[in-house]
DNA sequence: ACAATAGTGTCTTTTAGACAGTATTCT
DNA sequence: AGAATACTGTCTAAAAGACACTATTGT
């Protein structure tokens, strides 16, 4: 989001009639630090946060414009990214009439915000966000916790060479739930998106412990594990 | 779609910024009809066929837009719906900007279209599609199928009262799989979605069937069956 | 009586969850 | 040696798939 006008904008097509006054997108990043999962927020001016959007230009693909800002916020080229919803309600921003196309991209533990106004903040803390972006982290939080166990999308968080236990440290923080280390990796080598590197990690104390990376990077779906999930 | 223009229309928004020409919406709506899977489609004044979209005015939400469009095309006023994905690529509408905001709609087997121009079509015939709307039928298969067992989807095609029979017709049209009749009647059971209504359905030959219907006619997840998926 | 459709019971295989026990490293 | 971390094996419970069998109707 760019700035805060005091006046509404809007906008007039060739055939007369009224149009959006731009297109914006609204990426959700995530990632799991320290056990626990986060989301990439940007200060505006007027203190308020909010998703680190911007608008797309004509000759743009929205997709082309998210992975343009979230490099210029993370320094980040490659990114696991998938569209989320699109909020179109006639009065979801102040500006005027502006269709926003949310996004959900999920990046390494490693990054930083390279924009000084970006920073990591914990999901729980979303009351404060501007706009309706609350309500698109929410719409964010349910498809990755959704998608976890179908799909590679944990590929974004986690570097090639993770161990298994690294893993399961992002898996739990995502989902919420503990699980056991054996039946953690059992399950997780039984989806067949993840192969043995052959290399070996020695940090620390304890038994080295096998890398593994995801055998694509490309969005995918597992093999149809069936993981249960929490009755609501 | 409404016309076929020559010329391509632009929009100016207040900040001098050129701006989309307008925002469509466009449902595909399914429905099983006779055991198979079929998509509503509308006929073009040039003969071509595609989804019968429409244009979101400035004080109206993508969602009444699309319902009002499914009452002119289908006379209903209560149906199925959920967001699809929205598709904004530079150059997808001859026309112009155009972003589109695409939806899936489930509808019962009965449903008439009401407009001359509308028919239903089957999925294999997709290739006929103007615009990009053989892609976005493409992504609403793939949505209706991954929901098919996890959630009450079903709901839109099934009218109270249906039959097991009835609902494994619908359930096997959509997956393209054929099921166990009892396992399938034990299966979505389990689910929790359905109830039965007392009643009896005695149609032909055979022993009556008992009727059931859906709990909830909003959408909503079961409690988390695990279908096996095709391995792909 | 017989065909047709509806529904029940149950056996087998697969998968998820739990947990005891073994292996390899560092201090 | 002992603590810490990684990994293996196996038992149990739940769910999915298959299929034989019983039940109730119309002709």
């Amino acid at each position: 989001m760019v700035s805060l006008p005091m006046n509404r904008w809007t906008a007039t097509n060739s055939e007369g009639y009224e149009a959006p006054v731009g297109l914006a997108v609204d990426p959700v990043v995530l990632t799991v630090r320290d056990g626990r999962l986060r989301v990439l927020v940007s200060e505006r001016e007027d203190g308020s946060l909010a998703l680190p959007g911007g608008f797309v230009g004509p000759s743009e693909s929205p997709e082309q414009t998210v992975r343009r800002k979230l490099a210029e916020k993370t320094g980040l080229a490659d990114v696991y990214l998938e569209q989320l919803a699109t909020f179109a309600e006639p009065g979801r921003d102040p500006r005027g009439w502006i269709p926003t196309i949310a996004y959900l991209a999920l990046v390494p533990s490693t990054t930083e915000p390279s924009d000084p106004s970006a920073r990591w903040m914990t999901p729980r803390a979303r009351r404060r966000l501007a706009f309706d972006h609350a309500r698109i982290l929410e719409t964010a939080l349910d498809r990755v916790r959704g998608k976890l166990w179908w799909s590679n999308i944990a590929v974004g968080v986690l570097p090639d060479g993770f161990t298994l236990s690294e893993a399961r440290e992002v898996y739990e923080a995502i989902s919420g739930r503990s699980s056991d280390p054996a039946t953690f990796a059992r399950d997780l080598k039984a989806t067949g998106l993840i192969e043995p590197t052959g290399e070996q990690r020695r940090g620390s104390r304890g038994r080295p412990a096998a890398a593994y990376r995801f055998r694509s990077q490309e969005p995918e779906w597992g093999a149809g594990r069936r993981k249960r999930v929490e009755a609501s």
